[in-house]
DNA sequence: GCCGTTTTCGGCCCGACTGTTTTCAGTCG
């Protein structure tokens, strides 16, 4: 049982906890506290339980040490067990509602004994709902919508999806001359992978009045992608768009924006610790302002943008997408960030399919386009033959491929380089599909997993490492498999990929897919922290799929990286260079 | 359940919004 499937059944208890009657908030909290702690720890927790090392961890304590003991030893805790026992299912399914909490969960359970979801949503079509204590028919009608909700769309969405929506608000809101400053906020904002809602926050001149708010309000939720209106005030208003994505703006007066952009940009998790920081300095942070206490008097500490609200707590500007409880706080209070990575760093493409496998286009066709985007060279990696539902190359397709790059090559000689490269298929024991004598030829290698996805978690890990020893594997692509929102990964030992990868210098990249993001950024983080190159692959298919750079971009930097991290930001010599000297070892 | 240069007990990030009430609990971010 490795580090985070324990944190995992920590969250568990906590979301059961919760579930109990009369159960303490704060026992809850300690039990999410723990489950954090315990993703962000360093080394093989095995190990750690061993030796003893978790006490004195922070967010650790007698007891949450107990239980992981527990878990560790025999896969999971009495305590646990005992909570999921006790707890109905119906209960855990209920969490899923919006605006259904644990206290309602329990009114609901104790006083209707629903045990389905069908069972709830005729409880509300029979009136019982709205009469219990506390209730009302507006509650009533928000269940019934949350199980529509829940039975339409899974409640989260990939990250491009939603960034267009808010691109189309967004425009059609800068339209109205009475908005000073306009930004997305939220998860959207810190670039994470999939998203539940919009958030966008505006602001108005300081003294306009009511009838300005109620203007904006009203052309916002009468835009064209609206398909439901769930909340309208004058500082907020609440909408579900047509996609099914729920969308809240926020509008205040211009001197407030920084404050409540940043409110609204999160992370909980990064508020956290940087409240807890304002507090010991004697200030107090929220989405109105960051206010400073002197001899019993509360004082507003004036901030033009976020910049001056993070300087004013000791630190250097955080980005938003390394709000994230990461280490950024500590490392921005010691002026320790990393120089991240930027769209304009990129050199080249090191993942891309043409018509000789499964893309749209041409090499050529391919190379064009790189070449309209300011890239310099295009590392083509189309399937090997074991992708046969892609139409892998065989050893003399292959050869054949290399004919038609070398023609390309001399026509774009100068000012674009096409690589030879292949995204070889990692075959059940972890051989490749291709010899030694073929692969040594090529420029460079992406090995990649597209079968037998179901592996015992033993011999998965065994096949990916034995294609990491592989000297003339360059690149591990989409490492865990993952489709989001789709599928979970391949069952892998990540912490050992990563350990083995960082010995053999082996890269693994980050598919820049939108649907993969694979790998995750908070392994990107860990992959970085030992040495790990990671290019960044569109894995496109289509002209437009090289587009795919800049998703690739959001978890790169989400996971910390700097340009030079990322091979793909380099040089073509510099590229040839490094993977020639790597194999070499 | 965790934590502590004012604490080993009494706190725990904090405020808006919603819907229910008639002063507030629950949920959310």
């Amino acid at each position: 049982m490795n580090k985070n499937e324990v944190a995992f059944l920590l969250e568990e208890i906590a979301t059961l906890l919760a579930l109990k009657e009369n159960s303490s908030v704060f026992e809850v909290r300690a039990y999410e506290n723990a489950a954090r702690a315990l993703s962000s720890l360093d080394g093989d927790i095995t190990q750690l339980v061993k030796e003893g090392k978790l006490k004195g961890t922070p967010g650790l304590g007698p007891t949450t040490i107990k239980r992981i003991e527990e878990m560790i030893e025999t896969g999971s805790s009495p305590f646990l067990e005992e909570l999921r026992t006790s707890t109905p299912a119906i209960k855990l399914e209920m969490m899923r509602i919006p605006g259904v909490g644990p206290k309602k969960i329990n009114a609901i359970y104790d006083q209707l004994h629903v045990t389905t979801m069908s069972e709830l949503e005729q409880a509300c079509k029979d009136d019982k709902v709205a009469k219990l204590p506390g209730f009302g028919k507006k509650t009533q009608d928000k269940i019934l919508q949350g199980i529509a909700f829940i039975a339409e769309h899974s409640n989260r969405f990939l990250y491009p999806i939603a960034e267009k929506e808010a691109a189309r608000i967004r425009e059609a809101l800068a339209t109205l001359p009475e908005i000073v400053r306009l930004e997305v906020a939220g998860s959207l904002r810190r670039k994470r992978e999939t998203v539940k809602d919009i958030d966008m926050v505006l602001s108005i001149d300081d003294n306009a009045g009511s009838d300005v708010r109620r203007k904006i309000m009203d052309y916002f939720t009468s835009q064209p992608s609206v398909k439901a209106i769930t909340g309208k005030g004058e500082t907020k208003s609440s909408v579900v768009l047509n996609s099914g994505i729920a969308m809240d703006l926020r509008v205040v007066g211009d001197s407030q924006f920084p404050y409540t952009l940043h409110h609204f940009s999160g992370s909980r998790e990064h508020h956290i610790p940087l409240r807890r920081r304002a507090l010991s300095m004697n200030m107090t942070i929220n989405d109105y302002g960051l206010f400073k206490t002197e001899n019993g008097k509360e004082e507003l500490v004036p901030c033009k943008d976020e910049t001056d609200i993070y300087a004013a707590l000791g630190m250097e500007y955080v980005v938003p997408e390394l709000r994230e409880d990461m280490g950024e706080i500590e490392a921005a209070a010691k002026h320790e960030l990393p120089m991240l990575v930027q769209e304009s760093d990129l050199r080249g493409v090191l993942h891309a399919h043409s018509t000789w496998s499964d893309g749209q286009n041409t090499i050529r066709e391919m190379a064009e386009a790189c070449m309209a985007r300011g890239y310099s060279y295009l590392g083509l990696t189309d399937h090997s033959k074991a992708a046969a539902y892609a139409g892998g190359l065989n050893e003399d397709n292959l050869r054949r491929q290399w004919d038609e790059i070398d023609a390309l090559n001399e026509e774009f000689a100068g000012r674009f380089l096409i690589l030879k490269g292949s995204e070889c298929d990692i075959l059940r024991d972890g051989a490749l599909d291709f010899d030694d004598a073929i692969l040594a030829q090529l420029d460079f290698v992406v090995a990649s997993i597209h079968s037998n996805f179901n592996l015992p978690p033993e011999e998965q890990t065994k096949r990916m490492l034995n294609a990491i020893a592989n000297p003339y594997v360059d690149i591990i692509g989409h490492p865990t498999g993952r489709i989001l929102l789709g599928r979970s990964g391949y069952t892998l030992d990540m912490e050992a990929i990563i350990e083995a990868a960082a010995a053999h210098g082996t890269c693994i990249e980050i598919n820049s897919d939108p649907s993969r993001l694979d790998l995750d950024w908070r392994l990107v983080r860990k992959a970085r922290d030992k040495g790990i190159k990671i290019p960044l692959g569109p894995d496109a298919h289509t002209l437009a799929g090289i587009d795919n750079m800049r998703y690739g971009i959001g978890a790169a930097r989400k996971g910390w990286l700097r340009a030079s991290d990322i091979p793909n930001t380099w040089e073509v010599q510099d590229v040839l260079h490094f993977f020639q000297t790597r194999r070499k070892r």
